[in-house]
DNA sequence: AAATAACGTTTCGCAATACGAAACATTTGG
DNA sequence: CCAAATGTTTCGTATTGCGAAACGTTATTT
């Protein structure tokens, strides 16, 4: 699998199939109800009658997108998913590549180590490495398949800055730029501003921008043809670690491990 | 979210509907093609004809289930999947409870810890810990969403020796026992006589049946009603460690973290 | 415990939906 | 540059899935 931006994705297809609309809203709904829910309940949040809704449920649990338990009759999402998302994390090869690398940068640096793609307007978690240093603190429990606003993280300022002009454009005007602190960039010119300075140094911080406490440095994985498909970044909390660690030694290294592995994927810097 | 086991899952409906079962073919074999697949291919290899095929995809891309390839307009399995499979895993409830325990069971046992649960014939990977002793090592890339045949792991037989008879015998029937390495248990009796020793003792251990190389110990993971709902585990290499250290101290150390587990999960061992 | 309400499940005639053959477009290779 | 192969769209048609209503099955009330 080699290339994994999509620029011209997600065209409404002009005629979509009524099916797969109204199941991808289903598994939407359910992926929210942590406690399950009812065939009626569903029925009326999703705004088709129940004999609809229980007809679709139910081939859905024959192919396991959905489970049923057996007593309080509720669905749930189904254990297909997590083997076929499993699936998909696995065929990305640069994360294969990528991985002997950022374990010994998890290690070396003693933070925790992400690996995110940019979809869109948001970014996800495609592999996590703690040091053995934080293994205990349970603060970012199995983030892997989430997704997190781009502008307001240091991976995600990363990516959006590789990404051409127009398709940048497009996705900071039609989207407002959610404040998440007192720190997150949400004037779209300023943002454009910024993306600018990143794109020329090649790394982005995150300073506070999403969670307050939190820092990040992150640098882009570039694959043979130079393009950009992934980044990396090391997250610290403000408690713990100075400002300019993060600034030297940690930028450093974020960015000299970035580059190792875009080599391992075939980039070499004189491209152009 | 309680109950996990879906004892009288899986009967097919009457009245299935068409696009759904199309769709879960499609994704099987785009979960099995990590290089992509194209339309022509993909058509060939369903049986359906080509705009058929087509309009399926596009529709599948519109929801992120799949995407395509600008360039070499080849189909792959789409985020949406990584994200709802990452809501599945943080919506179980014994999962998020269970992790300090597990965090610190791998600390203490210096060991890779997994835990599972049982979906039909095979077993399911919810968690997995590495102790900061072993984490360079790569052999196990992530298998959370990975299956497992449950008759040869130690986890699998813990959790099928708490089937109710009569679905242990039809799963035992209906399936032939693959072999994966010389000590599999394939025969049908012997596996049933062996389930009765685990079902007694509690535990179950993993003698290379699974890997040549790997032994384990598991024990079972109890709710408030008693109903069995995952299994945890420890594997090892042979080659590092003693069969006796397997039988003694970590088959402590797994069946205590279990049992807290359970305790914490609303289970009183007075109960029955 | 009986009655009833609330919800899950199934049926079935109808029409909208998705089907798929074939036309059209685009890319690839000679 | 043409031809062959592959991707995409169209469109008339029949099938598929629709959904109102009947039927079962748990839960709740009196």
């Amino acid at each position: 699998m080699k290339n994994h931006s999509n620029p011209q994705s997600r065209s409404k297809p002009n005629n979509l199939v009524q099916t797969i609309e109204r199941v991808s809203l289903i598994l939407d709904i359910l992926g929210k109800s942590a406690q399950g829910i009812s065939v009626g309940e569903l029925s009326t949040k999703v705004g088709f009658p129940k004999g609809t809704t229980h007809r679709l449920l139910s081939s859905l649990a024959y192919f396991d997108y959905v489970r049923k338990d057996s007593t309080t009759k509720n669905y749930y999402l189904g254990f297909k998913l997590a083997e076929l998302g499993n699936r998909l994390l696995n065929q990305l090869d640069f994360r294969t590549a990528a991985r002997p690398y950022l374990i010994n940068l998890a290690e070396r640096a003693k933070e925790t180590v992400h690996m995110v793609i940019l979809d869109e307007k948001e970014v996800l978690y495609v592999d996590k490495l703690d040091s053995s240093e934080h293994r205990s603190s349970l603060r970012m429990v199995s983030m892997l398949g989430a997704r997190m606003p781009a502008h307001c993280t240091a991976v995600g300022k990363v990516l959006l800055s590789n990404l051409p002009e127009e398709k940048l454009v497009e996705i900071v005007n039609n989207n407002i730029l959610t404040r998440r602190t007192g720190n997150t960039i949400t004037n779209p010119d300023r943002l454009m501003e910024h993306l600018e300075l990143v794109r020329t140094r090649g790394y982005a911080f995150d300073d506070e921008e999403n969670e307050e406490g939190i820092r990040c440095v992150a640098a882009p994985i570039q694959n043979e043809t130079g393009q950009v498909v992934a980044a990396i970044s090391i997250s610290v909390p403000t408690i713990r670690t100075a400002k300019e660690r993060l600034e030297t030694t940690l930028k450093d290294q974020v960015t000299e491990t970035a580059l190792k592995i875009s080599k391992r994927l075939g980039f070499r810097d004189d491209m152009e």
